[in-house]
DNA sequence: GCGGATCAC
DNA sequence: TATGGTGATCCGC
């Protein structure tokens, strides 16, 4: 809390070493805390790394003085004015406050190491966890014991535990596991929105109401069928929104549950008390910073200190925090969204010697370029991100005026980024592009085309009323729940699992909409990121015009000039746009490939699916299917690896699991002729 | 639009 | 020996 060293720092220096996995976590309730601290500490201290934090720990300090100067420096006016601000926001909000939803966020138990110790019951008992001597993805409970936790590294995990068991992290295994999960929350709601693979939310009203039983029985069950269908546990916590459910289904962790009822007077209660840090979107800074500079630790305290905060911070970060204090937060269904941007960055030893450095850009641009072209994905601007030897983090980027995809695009305006870096140590090189050109799909002829492309890529899940928040919220609900991301600590080894299929993620799903209930193993890949994580999608466009226009800083309307380096403007002979799966098509005509699907510009010659015309990113993303199904009977004809999915074989642990999979997804060949009809019918005949 | 930072998993 | 990878958002230029 005091900004300057203590004496009691000098004494016991790792007293004001601040990690994150010192914060207390489920498991970890009788750790020697001091003892961690101090070993975290000592094998830490001297460290690149180390240093790099203590840099940090110091700038953030020195941001808390200087608001905290801000403050004292607010007039008795100012601070009625801002009392008045914030009281008004306040009301606001609490008219925005929504009782009659149910919400479930169910989490799995050490996720990754419970599905291990499945798989060699060997483990059962023994501290384990799953990752490397650098870095872990979790550890089980006997091994929390001992303090060690998700996001340690593993040789210091191994200093506290030295019996600990390290296993490698299989991400396939995961990733099936999560998919019998989820269908078990399907059940209970066939919208729910899955967070990561361990954890998901679903709003549970109806099935309450249908069935016209409690929240607190909806979870029991829906926990006993989770472990009933995959052995495993979980933890639920079941509140009148996501936020408060997230925070309850950490309340009795692990196999355990918690039920804040809907009422108000109970939801002022459970949160008065309530450390802020437990809170979804406040981490180690934003915890400092609000102790720090206006002594706020629980919740409660956010409404006392209003005026501050409404004083010294954004709007919508106030808006946050007031709506923290109320206990409200994420009651509406937000639709499913679009990414935004797609990146692939590797740590490697530090080296200075530019020869490797571009070596590395060059496969970094590969893995980039691989990745996009498996969804069909190009985009115009390019950010390099780079680490240093002594890990400060920097990046640069280009925003181009055409998009690009390739690994050779990629690579030449990535080299223009790094070589104006040099002379540079690094320790990381990372590429994302973003701007996609796809979210311009707005353009379409058809203006009815975005609707219509909602509707066929998500089954238009019927609507939920109450969306509360809806003049200003987004900023609320937008903290949270959109991140689908595996939380795999991916080393080089694999890029596994993610987008086997090189499908796009609306085309799996509109053929998942004929079979909706049923995942084989083989697609329990793609229905991670195609299915659930998109499923509940709406315009983000909306969202963010609306932020822009309220902050309405900058002149928006400034001519598209281009910060292209000039060099590089070379056209070579482009043929626009259809370049998607140029490098990997090479050989035939691909625009010609795309065209000859469409008999009779209607029906697809492959599978006989209608689509009419208008429908163009629908076409586009229908032949590229076709093109990768093609391209991967190529590929795996010549023996190569590059395009043939991994991960299709079922690992024989679970092969006995695999009577399970009721059905296979329909590949389109398989839906022969499905009619624009059907799409339409789903839509109000959607079940459960 | 860029760059730095924070956050979640 | 050794401290990750992916994606999103916000803020201040």
């Amino acid at each position: 809390m005091e900004g300057s060293e203590s004496a009691s720092d000098k004494q016991r220096p790792w007293q004001s070493y601040h990690t994150v996995y010192t914060n207390a976590k489920a498991g970890m309730e009788g750790v020697d805390k001091e003892k961690v601290q101090r070993v975290v500490y000592e094998m830490s201290k001297g460290s690149k790394y180390f240093e790099n934090e203590e840099r940090k720990e110091a700038f953030i300090r020195q941001k808390i003085e200087h608001m905290r100067v801000r403050a004292a420096k607010l007039s008795a006016a100012d601070l009625s004015h801002y009392q008045k601000v914030a009281e008004k926001r306040i009301l606001e909000l609490e008219a925005t406050r929504e009782l009659s939803r149910i919400w479930l966020h169910v989490d799995m138990d050490a996720f990754y190491a419970a599905v291990e110790t499945l798989s060699n019951p060997s483990l059962k008992g023994k501290p384990m966890a799953v990752g490397s001597m650098s870095m872990l993805s979790t550890a089980n409970y006997e091994a929390r014991k001992f303090g060690v936790r998700a996001a340690m590294p593993g040789f210091i995990a191994r200093k506290l535990c030295p019996n600990l068991i390290f296993v490698p992290t299989d991400f396939n295994k995961y990733t099936y596991y999560s998919g019998l999960t989820r269908e078990v929350f399907r059940n209970y709601d066939p919208n729910f929105l899955a967070a990561s693979l361990d954890e998901a939310y679903l709003d549970i009203t109806r099935v309450c109401k249908e069935r016209g039983i409690t929240g607190e029985e909806i979870a029991e069950e829906l926990r006993s069928r989770v472990h009933e269908e995959t052995g495993l546990t979980c933890s639920a916590g079941v509140a009148p929104n996501r936020l408060l459910a997230k925070v309850c289904s950490d309340i009795n962790k692990p196999n355990g549950q918690f039920v804040l009822p809907n009422d108000r007077m109970a939801v002022m209660t459970f949160i008065s008390s309530l450390p802020i840090r437990k809170i979804g979107g406040i981490g180690k800074v934003t915890e400092n910073i609000l102790k720090g500079v206006h002594g706020i630790s629980t919740c409660k305290e956010m409404l006392q200190k209003g005026s501050f905060l409404c004083a010294l911070f954004s709007r919508s970060s106030a808006d946050f925090f007031l709506s923290v204090g109320l206990g409200l937060g994420g009651t509406d269904t937000p639709e499913a969204r679009f990414r935004k941007s797609i990146s692939s960055e590797r740590t490697f030893s530090a080296t200075e010697d530019a020869a490797l450095l571009y070596q590395k850009l060059a496969d970094i641009s590969e893995m980039l370029s691989a990745d996009m072209q498996k969804e069909g994905l190009s985009g115009r601007t390019l950010t390099l991100k780079l680490k240093t030897a002594s890990f400060e983090v920097r990046s640069r980027a280009v925003t181009l005026q055409k998009y690009i995809c390739s690994s050779d695009d990629i690579l030449k305006h990535a080299s223009n980024l790094l070589k104006a870096e040099f002379p540079i140590s690094l320790r990381l090189i990372g590429l994302r592009v973003s701007h996609f050109n796809v979210d311009k799909g707005d353009i379409p002829v058809d203006p009815t085309q975005k609707t219509l492309t909602k509707f066929l890529i998500f089954g238009d899940y019927p609507k939920r009323t109450g969306d509360d928040q809806s003049s200003f919220g987004s900023d609320l609900s937008d903290l949270h729940f959109m991140n689908e991301k595996e939380t795999s600590i991916s080393l080089d080894s694999h890029r596994t699992g993610h987008y086997e299929f090189g499908a796009p993620f609306e085309r799996n799903h509109l053929l998942d909409i004929d079979d909706s209930n049923c995942i084989s193993y083989e697609n329990a890949c793609e229905m991670d990121k195609t299915g659930e994580l998109f499923s509940h999608k709406t315009a983000a466009t909306v969202k963010t015009d609306d932020v822009e226009e309220r902050s309405a800083k900058s002149p928006k309307k400034e001519l598209s000039r281009v910060s292209e380096d000039d060099s590089s403007v070379q056209r070579e002979s482009e043929d626009s746009n259809t370049d998607r799966s140029n490098k990997e098509s090479s050989a035939s005509g691909n625009e010609d490939d795309h065209k000859l699907f469409w008999v009779d510009d209607y029906k697809c010659s492959l599978c006989g699916t209608e689509l009419p015309s208008s429908f163009i990113e629908e076409r586009q993303e229908h032949s590229d299917f076709h093109l990768a199904e093609r391209l991967q009977e190529e590929e795996s004809g010549t023996g190569s690896n590059a395009l043939i999915p991994r991960q299709r074989v079922m690992p024989k642990e679970y092969v006995g699991n695999q009577n399970r999979r009721k059905k296979h997804k329909p590949s389109p060949a398989k839906v022969k002729h499905l009619p624009i009809e059907s799409f339409f019918a789903k839509k109000s005949g959607q079940k459960l």
